[in-house]
RNA sequence: GCCGAGGUGGCAGAAUGGUUAAUGCGACGGACUGCAGAUCCGUUUCCUGGGGGUUCGAUUCCCUCCCUCGGCUCCA
């Protein structure tokens, strides 16, 4: 006899690329199904761009669908929300750090939510964790593996951390330091980093055993996923470009004080966004902004077109025509996928009858379609192949409702299972939703359309176009968009904010 | 210079030691329509950077060259 328990079912096994071994490895949470994400946030600076949103968007999907697959996610960003490019802007616009981090802090939050963002458990401000960071700090030094310098400065000595470079796969030999920043003749060895930045008088700062400063950049991640997730949890991410020096020196920072290792089970890096050829970045001064591009896209194409390539791979922008791209592709989606929940309502209205009236071929192809999304996911978070499976299975489901044969709500609940397990993930059909909603409007606003349409099909039958089309023309500019199917005129309203 | 990721059709972008190399966009044709749209069916025949090698078979594995992007202590 089956045994009855409380436990849950175990996660279903999921690939991922780990930078640091090189390959796609499976998941293997220490205490299972806890895992541990964290992700390198933003230093909020200034206005976000679209490749925060990618990179952000991206980790989304991933958190969501691991907790789909049955694992606990708790994901941490983190929040630099001091440093010097923080302090610089505030002096340009003669207010605080303060201002000005939170101020692009809770638009990028904002942004987020728009974006349909929305597994982040915490959000670390670097400037909440200053005593972790300190205590970190002294560890480090008590260690011997970081030394005060002449200035307040805290520096970590990378020559006593062997495996520094390990992840990006560099010799320290080989790397040229001071390529792109000087370097501070303070420090023992060039390679060797800030922890602690001793106090300008003119700088918010904290009291130290070193003097008054403030924490370094690489430090408070550590210190912030330490205290958090612990000395070791399962997933750490970023954007490529932070593999070397940002995450090499988390790894010896975190290693170094904690003796515990590895730091992160699985290092993933999201490729960048480019814009003709070239990265976007706030310093290359080729940015699109996040806030500017959700006034001006729905929110539902920007986050379908984010999600257009693998993960790892850089993706191409090509300013408005993506979008309009990716507008059309969702919109090959939203057919069959509204079209299904209209007749579901309709359905339950009509009082629903769960039955399975559809043949096995049917019911069959629906489990085969989750399952072929399932493992396109399971398998380093493929969402281009994710997608293309909801593709065909929308080609499915559009032959189907063509029959004009009748569906059972349990016939349609089975039909809409490979889209919505998918969306639980990806999240843009959900997003669609709040852009353009598929269910009518208002009852008042449906009756006047519905007595236009009616208007327009005595038209039609009276053999009179013109006016037909007028009146198709008049609801089209008040945001309705008017169909012809063999099952009679539909109408739905159009894409709007 | 060193390290990393790449180079796939008109575009975006997957996959794989092996029958016709996904999927979407675009284009073209057909069905449906008064027209349009949506949808369905079909077409888009010589598309895997160059050159070697391993193999019965390479786009995939190895070598080499070229090119692009990222990193070399600011960065999602």
């Amino acid at each position: 006899m089956a045994q009855v328990t409380d436990r849950p079912p175990a996660p279903r096994p999921v690939r991922i690329h780990d930078t640091l071994r090189g390959g796609v490895v499976p998941l293997v949470p220490r205490v299972s199904p806890r895992v541990g994400m964290f992700v390198c946030g933003l230093t909020p600076y200034k206005p976000s761009h679209l490749g925060h949103g990618r990179t952000f968007v991206f980790f989304d999907v991933a958190a969501r669908f691991l907790r789909q697959q049955g694992y606990r996610v708790f994901y941490l960003q983190n929040v630099t929300d001091l440093d010097d490019k923080t302090l610089a802007q505030a002096r340009e616009e003669r207010t605080s750090y303060f201002d000005v981090s939170e101020r692009n802090f809770s638009e990028y939050v904002r942004d987020m939510e728009r974006l349909g963002v929305r597994s982040v458990n915490l959000y670390a401000r670097c400037t909440d964790y200053v005593p972790e960071i300190l205590a970190q700090i002294q560890e480090l030094v008590t260690k011997g593996l970081a030394y005060p310098g002449p200035t307040g400065d805290v520096y970590y000595e990378v020559g006593r951390f062997p495996a520094f470079g390990a992840l990006s796969r560099q010799r320290m030999e080989e790397v040229r330091p001071g390529a792109r920043v000087e370097v501070d003749p303070h420090k023992r060895a060039p390679e060797d980093f800030v922890i602690w930045k001793g106090g300008n008088p003119d700088e918010p700062a904290w009291p130290s055993p070193y003097g008054p400063g403030r924490p370094g950049w690489h430090i408070e991640d550590t210190a912030i996923t330490v205290s958090v997730l612990g000395a070791r949890y399962e997933i750490h991410g970023g954007g490529a470009e932070l593999k070397f020096p940002h995450h090499e020196a988390e790894i010896a920072l975190a290693e170094g004080a904690t003796g515990l290792t590895p730091l992160a089970q699985i290092w993933m890096h999201a490729g960048l966004l480019n814009m003709r050829g070239e990265k976007m970045s706030k310093s290359l001064g080729n940015v699109v902004g996040l806030g500017e591009t959700l006034r001006e896209q729905p929110a539902d194409r920007v986050r379908f077109f984010l999600l257009s390539g693998l993960y790892r791979s850089p993706l191409e922008f090509a300013g408005e025509e993506s979008f309009a791209e990716a507008g059309r592709g969702l919109e090959r989606l939203r057919v069959p996928y509204d079209r299904l929940r209209v007749l579901r309502a309709d359905a339950e209205n009509a009082g629903a009858d769960h039955r399975r009236a559809l043949g096995t071929s049917s019911q069959e192809a629906s489990g085969r379609a989750v399952e072929a999304i399932r493992g396109a996911l399971a398998e380093d978070f493929n969402v281009r192949q994710a997608v293309a499976e909801m593709f065909a299975w929308g080609r499915e489901v559009n032959g189907l409702l063509q029959g004009g044969e009748s569906f059972t709500a349990g016939d349609l609940d089975l039909l809409l299972e490979p889209f919505r397990f998918a969306d639980e993930s990806l999240g843009f059909l959900e997003l669609s939703e709040q852009v353009a909603p598929s269910f009518a409007p208002p009852p008042e606003i449906s009756a006047l359309v519905d007595l236009a349409l009616k208007a327009r099909e005595s038209a039609r039958r009276r053999g009179d176009f013109g006016e037909a089309d007028r009146i198709r023309e008049e609801l089209s500019s008040a945001g309705f968009r008017l169909e012809d199917t063999p099952q009679g005129p539909r109408w739905k309203r159009k894409e709007g904010r």
